[in-house]
DNA sequence: ATGTCTTTGTGAACGCGTGCACAAAGATGG
DNA sequence: CCATCTTTGTGCACGCGTTCACAAAGACAT
């Protein structure tokens, strides 16, 4: 059968790339940072730095958006920021409801940074009696018992799950199910939704391991032409005596292996 | 997902490319799972599933580890655990040091996650006096002003800054001449680091942001065109018109309270 | 052993994202 | 009005990541 274009069902709409939406948020940033002192205009030069990117990259991102800069001047800041914002959708308001106000969904739930942009905190969910009608943030918790009716009497589409990862799925089903259509997860666990619902996870343990991966094979580069793990300053803190980083076939332990006494993180 | 990356081009980690190091994580975390349940084995197709990935993509993932699968039976689960923890340098200990201890940091210190992966929380530390000494998740803080000592005598590698955004850089510069090299910032804000330190970020407003604009997109499928063109004249109006310089100090309004002069998000 | 059946490991094609380099656009000054 | 200078917008090439598709490897039964 003809192989070719039968591919991506949709989500590829045209215009605007996902790695360019995903910088959106950090142009807007550094946008409102120059604002704020009354900065009229920025050159794509001087953005690209405050936000930390290529400046052909943001010239490039922008030309998505449109042409809103001027040759030889820069863009606007203020007319930038309205232009950004817009295609975000934060020029609207965003019910948003938190599960799970444990220690995270309490951190959240004060957190400023949420109502600062459009999103509005519209009601703390966690399924403890104990917690029901107690104020988190000034917020009074609810029984999930009433999550559907809450969702749907605020009309909320976006979902924040900070609960044990054990109950996520069944959690975001339920909120699948009452209408919510974008889920942040916080809790270590793969969610399945159906189509139409999108999922962004923050996932602290995921975050700490890459960075590991990293700091062991920059510890690993000084030693690297033999086995002169002397100098080892930092890392020599380690306890345990880990498998030698010899070749592929220095596993101390055969399929019985250890697992290192872990829960799922 | 929160990816953050200051990021050197120069590939020569031995194989293993970046994409596939964010991935070993969660395989990892499935694989957990299994052999909790003492399966002993598993195919590249259901361990794909539950890491929620395509399987070839995993077999290559693998493939850039070794060889540790057996044809026509799959992947020995305790061996590949052992491999994968060893490839992340999950094998031996990292002391983490969390600065910050405020709603976030407090989460963060009782967070059960870091623990169950090889990181352990060496120190909490905290610029507010009154926080010094105070035990948060049975660990007593410090004070910043220790900040450096803290880091040398416990061989510290990676921090995590919970600080809001206006101290992040200062307290990183700090982290970083003490001999940090691993760096997981909550702050809002691009940290700059000199070559050699790694940051991640995890950014929850960047996330939400992402995911209004998908949900926005959603919304806006089935009547679209014209109230863009509306709302696109209408602001062109408003905001396009030649700065006035000094006057946008103080209130820009749009269309709808609009965007909020705030605080960096 | 030999055949069959399952599943790995990977070659190859393709699409996306990135960054260079530059022409065009417009501002600014004479 | 023209010259010069600044900065945008983008064509293009390149490399990474993803996915398909399949031969080879090995388990297992006979
Ligand atoms: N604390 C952190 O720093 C941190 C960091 C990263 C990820 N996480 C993850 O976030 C989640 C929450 O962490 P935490 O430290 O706040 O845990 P927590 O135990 O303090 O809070 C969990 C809360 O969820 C509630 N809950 C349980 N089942 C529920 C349900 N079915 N419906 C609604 N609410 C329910 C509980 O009553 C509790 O209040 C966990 O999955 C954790 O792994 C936490
Ligand atoms: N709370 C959340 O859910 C959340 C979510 C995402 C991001 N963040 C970000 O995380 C950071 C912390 O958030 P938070 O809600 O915990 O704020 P917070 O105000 O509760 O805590 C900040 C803590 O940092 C301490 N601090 C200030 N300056 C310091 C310094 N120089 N050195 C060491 N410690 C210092 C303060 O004493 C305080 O305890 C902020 O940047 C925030 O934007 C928070």
């Amino acid at each position: 059968m003809a192989t070719g274009r039968t591919h991506r069902p949709a989500t590829r709409s045209r215009g605007i790339p996902e790695a360019t939406v995903a910088r959106l948020p950090l142009y807007l940033r550094a946008l409102t940072a120059l604002s704020e002192r009354s900065v009229p205009t920025v050159s794509s030069e001087e953005l690209a730095a405050a936000a930390g990117v290529n400046s052909a990259k943001l010239r490039k991102d922008f030309s998505y958006l449109g042409s809103y800069g001027t040759r030889g001047v820069g863009y606007d800041v203020e007319y930038l920021v309205y232009q950004i914002s817009r295609e975000l959708g934060l020029t609207q308001d965003w019910p948003v409801v938190i599960v799970g106000i444990g220690n995270l969904g309490a951190a959240l739930a004060g957190y400023g940074g949420f109502a600062s942009r459009g999103f509005r905190v519209a009601a703390l969910i966690d399924a403890d009696p104990a917690m029901t009608g107690k104020p988190v943030a000034g917020i009074p918790v609810q029984h999930s018992d009433d999550l559907e009716k809450i969702i749907e009497e605020d009309g909320v589409s976006i979902g924040v799950i900070a609960t044990p990862a054990g109950v996520a799925q069944q959690v975001c089903d339920r909120l699948v199910a009452a209408g919510v259509t974008s889920i942040l997860n916080f809790a270590p666990t793969v969610l399945s939704v159906p189509d139409g619902v999108d999922v962004r996870k923050v996932d602290l343990s995921i975050e700490l391991q890459i960075l590991a991966f990293h700091e062991q094979r920059k510890a690993g580069e000084e030693s690297n032409a033999e086995a002169d793990a002397a100098v080892d300053a930092e890392t020599a803190t380690a306890v345990a005596p880990p498998a030698p980083r010899g070749a592929t076939g220095g596993s101390r332990k055969g399929p019985d292996g250890d697992v290192p006494a872990v829960m799922p993180a």
